[in-house]
DNA sequence: ATATCGTACAACCAAATGGTTGTAGATCAG
DNA sequence: CTGATCTACAACCATTTGGTTGTACGATAT
């Protein structure tokens, strides 16, 4: 279905943003307090382009949103892409579980 | 910190197993019913070798398991790499919550 | 013994990723 | 107004990714 093709390509994108150490901690980060792009790239070892970048990733997986203030762009977490991450992490999990409990049920009946 | 590298790293690979449909795929199928390589390959529109790095990403990532049996491969789910991947969001989901739990305090002081 | 099956692996290719520098447009401070 | 700051974006580059085909080799079946 296409419908299922969009949700495909929007958990790519979740879990590609969150496959980056960089942008792991950024997310740390805006979820405790609100940060500036400027004043994410002062944490790291990289230009300022490159923070630009990651937290474009971010904002397009809804890890991330951005708002302008005056001249700055403000950066805060979203809860609403950790919530789909988690989501489908817990129906794999889900999936584990019943097989677990098939297998009991098979061994309980010898 | 050195040990911390290693566990982002392993993160990494863990996240980017995870960014890819047919690999969610594969690791849910495994999760249910073990599959044999070329069994695998059977159920998409790829090359063999195609799937066959399919599987050799998941297996990097601990998300599954080979084992040989006769001249087959056999892949089965591992529940280590969904744990491990499932834990990092917990804690991000705990550092939320702590966030929503301080705003409440806050207005609860007004 | 020979052909077939399942796998591994190399070589190759196009596209995406993660980084860089440079340029330009807003916004703010003096 | 001028200069500094924050952001956006393009162009470029090396590496990785996701796919292909082809070759080789052990295990199985006839």
């Amino acid at each position: 279905m296409v419908v299922d093709q969009l949700r495909e390509t929007e958990l790519d994108r979740l879990f590609q943003a969150f496959a980056d150490s960089t942008r792991r901690d950024i997310v740390r980060r805006v979820t405790v307090t609100e940060y500036s792009v400027s004043g994410l790239a002062a944490l790291y070892a990289m230009s300022f382009a490159a923070v630009q970048k990651h937290v474009a990733v971010l904002e397009r997986a809804s890890l991330v949103t951005k708002e302008k203030r005056g001249r700055e762009q403000i950066v805060r977490g979203n809860h609403e892409g950790l919530q789909k991450a988690r989501w489908l992490l817990d129906e794999y999990e889900q999936v584990w579980r019943q097989r677990a409990a098939r297998i009991a049920d098979i061994l309980a009946e010898e």
